[in-house]
DNA sequence: TTCAAGGTGGATATTAGGCAGTTACGTTAT
DNA sequence: ATAACGTAACTGCCTAATATCCACCTTGAA
């Protein structure tokens, strides 16, 4: 049994008229009485009672031009719906973010959002190390993260360049705007996220080029929590202004390392190379090209 | 789109590669690439990224996948259902029953239940001529309804003779069990049901037959109402013993109405003549023959 | 490490067969 | 006599098969 012939059936059951069900087919009579004795055939059962000028839909029958209708109307959504998965109007976007990198992603998602309504959203937070193996394995299509990290098979698309900021507690004011990591060298560190990772290694990696040792109490990739730690005068860390941005009013102060020290990461939005994107993913990237 | 295509994907995406689902679809490897081409030009939209050995379905072919499984599972339940309905086994029971005739129907019932779990009912109570038209109308398939009556283009299976008994409120206790209609000519009659249908006619013919006036008081085609009125000695009446038997240990008396009188109805199941029945109907006539 | 050869998996072209559809005609019931 | 369904023979398209080609990956040897 096939799609055209429950349409054959709908038609035959709707119009009560073989004759006339083949009219509104564009075809003509013989082929849709052929059709309507196959299916009877394989159901092996009665479909329509053919009495005299009228026909008469059994209770088999009753019974398929119900379904038939479900399964030509599910058809038809189907097809709708996978052509808009297609033109990316509709469809899941999965995207991995992190914690560090959020800065402008709520205005682009809420507008992404208004052009796109139908389409839902799968978006994970990890540290960028991580993401771009859920982008290897297709676990994500996007994720924005923090660079440097390796990434020979994936496009980039280079988002903002933030510097990072010294932060201590409001008790320590000794400091201008700016500072070198010379400076704070003595100072203890706390180092958000865990090493090897990117912001991390990115930091570390400063202090070897400035030829200094930092101070170094630990690691923490709870970001609240290194920030509490910090007001408290726990320690003092090194974070990027984007996050800087999100705790605005945090009872710290904060001071941009000097630019000689070169410590700044760019944040970037990444995805496979050798892959095709789906629509959804490239009309958000087009979206945020365009901010 | 097509049911078969669907299955194609379907195979396609489970299977991972076009050749091994080929296999499993006993078909050779060109038809499966090209009828996955086909659906994706009527699409317009890649279902699947063939890259390298391994394929990768896209979003819109996850979409298209998941919609595809309901769709063939739809379909074979259809298959399923409708064959169920041809046979008898599912389906709906339409049948019509008078209030005067209903004796052993409950029984019936029960026992057609157990023997096709799946069958729905719809039992509508209706005075017997007016089930006559409802029968005629394709509303109901069968009736059980009262004779005499004009039943040309019907099927008949008699069912019982049941005799015709007086009824009168406890009061009145000067009879044996049988009277004749002429020993009660001048009792105050209310009759069942309303002028120029089956009991009441009946009732008037008998005493047409045996040269007799009865001292009408009325029609009453509440049948509840009616035995309120007779225990009440508002008036007495004459019932069929199936309508009797339902309102045994109801406070009157009952004589039964000698045969002289030849008053006594005979209940059968009808159903249209010239008209195929559902098999669910057909298989509840040969319930009911065999009781 | 690089290059070549073989194997695997998909696409393309051509061919054959089957089924759906058209036209013409027969049948039946109103 | 007409209207509506069924039957029969014919045509054409669509699907699937066979043969072939192409790309990529793997493997082995220089």
């Amino acid at each position: 049994m096939d799609i055209r012939q429950l349409r054959y059936f709908i038609a035959i059951v709707e119009e009560g008229k073989i004759s006339v069900a083949a009219k509104r087919l564009h075809m003509s009579q013989p082929p849709l009485s052929q059709q309507l004795k196959a299916m009877e055939e394989e159901l092996g059962s009665i479909l329509v009672e053919r009495s005299g000028k009228f026909l008469e839909v059994t209770e088999a029958g009753k019974s398929l031009y119900l379904n038939a209708l479900q399964i030509t109307k599910l058809m038809e959504e189907t097809k709708a719906e996978v052509k808009e998965v297609g033109e990316g109007v509709n469809g899941r976007l999965s995207i991995g973010v992190n914690t560090f990198s959020v800065s402008g992603l709520p205005d682009t998602l809420e507008q992404f959002q208004k052009q796109f309504p139908k389409i839902t959203y799968r978006i994970q937070q990890n540290e960028s190390a991580y993401l771009l193996q859920l982008v290897r394995d297709r676990i994500v299509e996007l994720a924005i993260i923090r660079m440097p990290l390796d990434l020979n098979d994936f496009s980039i698309l280079h988002l903002c360049n933030d510097p990072f900021y010294f932060i201590t507690s409001k008790e320590h004011t000794s400091f201008d705007t700016e500072v070198t990591l010379d400076e704070i060298k003595h100072y203890p560190l706390l180092i958000p996220s865990t090493e090897g990772l990117g912001v991390h290694y990115l930091i570390l990696e400063a202090f070897s080029r400035s030829k200094t040792h930092p101070n170094m109490v630990g690691e923490c990739s709870d970001i609240s929590l290194l920030m509490d730690l910090v007001a408290s005068d726990f320690a003092a860390s090194i974070v990027p202004e984007t996050l800087l941005k999100r705790y605005r009013g945090y009872p710290i102060n904060a001071y941009r390392i000097s630019s000689k020290n070169e410590l700044n990461g760019s944040v970037g939005l990444i995805w496979l190379k050798d892959h095709s994107l789906s629509k959804a993913a490239q009309n958000f990237i087009e979206m945020i090209q365009k901010v």
